[in-house]
DNA sequence: CGAGATTCATGTGAAGTATACCTTTAGGCTTAA
DNA sequence: AAGCCTAAAGGTATACTTCACATGAATCTCGTA
């Protein structure tokens, strides 16, 4: 036993094909950020007043999910940073809040809470009125003159969650302050956000805004071929390799995250396989795996009822495939939505879980469809009455997997 | 034979209900004067 | 007495149900050729 360890373990400390993985890792900050010069600049000269201790325009990003906004502006604020703690004249702090985080979005009050907490105050998890912790909110700010910068990424998902209000008071602040001044920098990949932002909102969050078109594949290439040099060892990735992994990148919208997961999950595949190349084979593999971990996801984090219709659905659908193949051998895999209720119900009575109304199963099959894991149609059988016609979207070989999955956590539940 | 009515099985919308989670508030406890 | 915290009270969003009506093509009905 120990001996297999030992080899499991020595084998692994070899380390054949990575030399520092944790830049493919999404946290990690290049030095250069190539095809972002451009957008930069822009932010460098739109943020270029707090060193001066001015007050600059609130600054709002969009663009797609990998296509660099965060990484951008972080590069930006280091920098800026770096400049003013040279020339000591006042004090200039920039916070980044990720507003997509569960325990931040919910609320207001938590929205408020966690700045705090990054300032340097706090706040009691609940018990207080939200007016109360908006005012500590304001004299923590206050409490010294300095300049504040406010990088809100994802903030498109408080307002969903939340109000106008919320962005309404914020853009508000200035005048409650005295000492301090504030800028708010939102970030989000929603591009019509904006148009759902009530009007007065809208102009005074978006005085400037930068646009972070999606990269094509040859600056996908350009992105990965950097990075990877740091990242493999000498002459590990087959020929090709990058190239796919920019194309199957680009494919999904230019996301540049997507391609270095791409190629990091491509070269631990390989490690895991004892191989000494990256092979283009391993990055078929990892976008499999990427995709299926995604829908898988999706899956676990679903509620029960919805794992039990979804259950349904691919048990009728795997029998139907058997059934079509035997008789007339046409590939007839669709289902209707009474089958899929008849066999729900079974299913709850033998789990013992409340039956959902036939109502509701409907709501989910269509929420099933938006997620992207079915594929629903509506259709009339004339007087054989109007139903949806239900196809699985995810590919046969994760159905197993999907299986088990909803039948652990019904065990556990 | 064909136009229009009927019918089936479920889609879809509105409105109501239960539940969970939040905020607010009132009352009690602690602390400082 | 003032301030802080907590438990209960009051609000609100969410998940679901109930009721009611809408759909759309196969099928039926019945008048007509």
């Amino acid at each position: 036993m120990t001996t297999e360890l030992d080899e499991i373990f020595e084998s692994f400390d070899k380390n054949i094909i990575f030399k520092d993985k944790s830049i493919l890792q999404t946290r990690y900050q290049p030095e250069e950020i190539p095809h972002r010069i451009e957008q930069i600049k822009q932010i460098g000269s739109i943020l270029a007043p707090v060193l001066r201790g001015e007050r600059t325009s609130n600054l709002f990003l969009y663009g797609k999910t990998g296509t660099g906004k965060t990484l951008s502006i972080q590069h930006v604020s280091d920098k800026l940073l770096k400049r003013v703690s040279k020339n000591e004249g006042f004090k200039l702090r920039i916070e980044y809040l990720n507003c997509k985080l569960k325990k931040v979005s919910d609320t207001e009050y938590r929205i408020l809470a966690e700045l705090i907490k990054k300032l340097g105050g706090s706040v009691p998890a609940t018990g207080l009125p939200t007016q109360a912790v908006y005012s500590k909110f304001i004299e923590i700010i206050d409490s010294e003159k300095q300049l504040i910068v406010l990088i809100l990424d994802e903030i498109d998902q408080t307002v969903k969650k939340i109000s106008n209000d919320f962005l309404y008071n914020l853009t508000r602040l200035n005048s409650e302050l005295s000492k301090t001044q504030i800028c708010i920098v939102g970030i989000s990949n929603n591009l019509t956000f904006l148009d759902e932002l009530d009007p007065r909102v809208r102009s005074s969050l978006s005085e400037e805004e930068i646009v972070f078109p999606p990269y094509n594949a040859l600056q996908l290439q350009e992105i990965l071929n950097k990075r990877a040099k740091g990242v493999f060892k000498e002459g590990v990735l087959q020929d090709g390799v990058v190239a796919k992994c920019a194309a199957f990148a680009a494919r999904e919208h230019g996301d540049a995250r997507r391609a270095l997961d791409l190629l990091r999950i491509a070269g631990e595949l390989a490690e895991r396989d004892g191989s000494k190349k990256v092979l283009l084979k391993y990055i078929d593999e990892a976008n499999n795996k990427i995709e299926r971990d995604k829908i898988l996801d999706v899956i676990k984090s679903e509620p029960r009822q919805f794992q039990l219709v979804l259950y349904s659905i691919i048990h009728l659908s795997e029998r139907k495939i058997k059934n079509s193949k035997n008789k007339t051998g046409q590939t007839n895999d669709s289902i209707f939505t009474g089958d899929v209720y008849n066999f729900y119900q079974d299913l709850c009575v033998q789990n013992k879980l409340e039956v959902l109304t036939q109502r509701r199963v409907s709501d989910i099959i269509q929420e099933f469809d938006m997620l992207g894991i079915i594929n629903v149609r509506v259709i009339s059988k004339g007087r054989g009455g109007r139903m949806r016609e239900i196809k699985l979207a995810i590919s046969k070989n994760i159905l197993q997997k999907a299986k088990e999955i909803i039948e652990d956590s019904l065990s556990y539940g």
